[in-house]
DNA sequence: ACGCTGACTATTA
DNA sequence: CTAATAGCCAGCG
């Protein structure tokens, strides 16, 4: 399809030499997996660390897409910039998302994760030197 | 084929 | 300080 194909030319752009996967998705899901129980990261950390610094909207869609994906993703890890849970909404409960992260330890307050900083998971720092 | 919306972020007023 | 706007890419009507 050509949508299809336009779709992989444009990640293939922002996509760093050498991986030219044109699964975007595939990349934040791998990301998300491998966020530590209790910790969160932003949309905008997990794009820059795939090299795509404006792509924090095409980590949310891929969130979106995340859904069915294997192994499960853990989408409620992962919030906006401000801590904010952003994406409770498209959970299968608007509760499902904090729920899962006081589960791990994360407290929410006005559906904003309490102490963010301090949850914070950069992957880029984590990959990097790790 | 064109335009709008969206799980974002940063900048400017 | 807070509020509004622009930039970004992909999916959908």
């Amino acid at each position: 399809m050509a949508t299809s194909r336009r779709r992989a030319e444009n990640l293939r752009t922002v996509l760093p030499s050498g991986k030219q996967e044109s699964d975007f998705f595939q990349q934040v899901w791998a990301l998300v997996r491998l966020i530590p129980r209790g910790r969160v990261t932003s949309y905008g950390a997990i794009a820059a660390s795939l090299g795509a610094k404006s792509g924090a909207r095409m980590v949310g869609w891929a969130m979106n897409s995340s859904h069915g994906a294997t192994p499960k993703v853990p989408a409620h890890r992962v919030v906006n910039r401000m801590g904010l849970l952003s994406g409770k909404n498209h959970f299968p409960t608007p509760t499902t998302m904090q729920d899962q992260l006081e589960k791990e330890g994360i407290k929410i307050k006005d559906d904003q994760v309490v102490d963010f900083e301090k949850h914070f998971w950069d992957p880029t720092k984590e990959l990097n030197n790790h």
